[in-house]
DNA sequence: CAAATAATTAATTAAATGTTTAATTAATTA
DNA sequence: TAATTAATTAAACATTTAATTAATTATTTG
């Protein structure tokens, strides 16, 4: 009595498990897709990936576009369940979103990946539904923000607002998104540790580029 | 006697149009790859859209790669030709460097595009020369700089030249990379004039963020 | 326990793609 | 002007791909 190997042969498998090549194709779905252009991902590497026979593709998601859609929609719902929207009540503490949302980058380095796939170079509704919730949790919010703050003498008067977010989200956002870049051209590592220094920085140099100076001795 | 199109026959054209299948290749290549991936473009289309037969790209440039290759190298020399690095022994003047960068993205929208695709998804030699291009260009030279400004003072102590480098190229290079998003979140519209304004406004926050605060009216 | 159902692979199919070839026509040269 | 070369198209070719089907085996159900 030979032990085949759970896989390989035709058949149906022995052993319950039940969820599992849904899942391994979705894990290499990720590995692949996020690095890699949809056309320039096979549906055989994927499944190679998974040790699974390519038909098992199409058989759990229909199709190609099936599991792309399927990849897309669990990261979605990850990023949404880590990412809290500011209260529009308490006040934004810039400090505390700057931090949260670094370390949401540094621990999901392929959301940024993902973004600029799927929102600067692709068209469609998957671009219209991250815009608008980008749109919803960070820009209304921080422009309000910016607002009060110039408006209660915190901020500089001469700053235009959208600008001002524009930038602090910049600041946030590029040295993730350039990650390759900045580890070959400056020997950054990233890690946990270096995103709380990125997000340190950030606001020590956004809070004294925008701070007012009415009163002399403004320093956080 | 009917006069055929220039077009459509088998057989040389009539007329002395030398350059112009090459040249319209690569136009063509253009509008494709730079909105779409490689993949994801077929050479039929590309030659459709200049208005003749796919086999004059191997004709011309041996393959598809070959022609993505000659596209690559005619726009990395557009923009070599049109930002001039600093001179290394003159003081980099941040404010013009800003200003001529943002209007160099402002008036080559795909540059930022390409960058980001050839340096995050691309493999091989192609990110290689972007990545030692930026490099160059930017990165040391800039390093070199902050490095001197703290060290004379000009700049916070406190700051790591690194990370002060690279919010500076954030800010500048971010908001024309997800220009889509800036156009419908903060209704921003962008042109050269738009340009300028965020190159001023960039320059403003980040010289009060940076500076060291020893005399009290340093005002830029 | 037998029949039905579920899960899996191997084999096949049809479409698309990059490249090559052969035919064709204009331009150039001897 | 005859022969050769250059530029172009249409057609053929080889490869790759996503998707489908048939065969196969385990599990569940009646």
């Amino acid at each position: 009595m030979t032990i085949r190997p759970i896989r390989g042969n035709p058949g149906r498998p022995s052993g319950a498990g039940k969820e599992q090549v849904r899942s391994d194709l979705l894990h290499a779905a990720r590995r692949h897709f996020l690095s890699r252009d949809f056309k320039a991902v096979s549906v055989r590497q994927i499944a190679e990936s998974a040790g699974v026979n390519g038909a098992m593709v199409n058989y759990y998601f229909g199709s190609k576009q099936g599991l792309y859609l399927a990849m897309v929609d669990g990261m979605l719902s990850e990023v949404e369940a880590n990412l809290r929207a500011p209260d529009p009540d308490t006040k934004i503490n810039l400090a505390d979103f700057s931090d949260s949302y670094c370390q949401l980058l540094v621990q999901n380095p392929w959301w940024p990946n993902f973004i600029v796939r799927e929102v600067l170079f692709s068209e469609g509704e998957i671009r219209e539904a991250v815009i608008k919730k980008f749109s919803d949790v960070m820009g209304a919010l921080l422009i309000e923000y910016a607002k009060q703050e110039i408006a209660d003498g915190h901020f500089r008067s001469d700053l235009d607002p959208r600008l001002t977010i524009i930038s602090f989200i910049s600041m946030t956002i590029f040295p993730f998104l350039a990650r390759p870049v900045m580890e070959k051209v400056f020997q950054l590592e990233f890690n946990e540790s270096t995103a709380g220094h990125i997000a340190a920085h950030n606001i020590r140099v956004f809070m004294h580029g925008v701070a007012a100076r009415k009163h002399s001795g403004e320093e956080t």
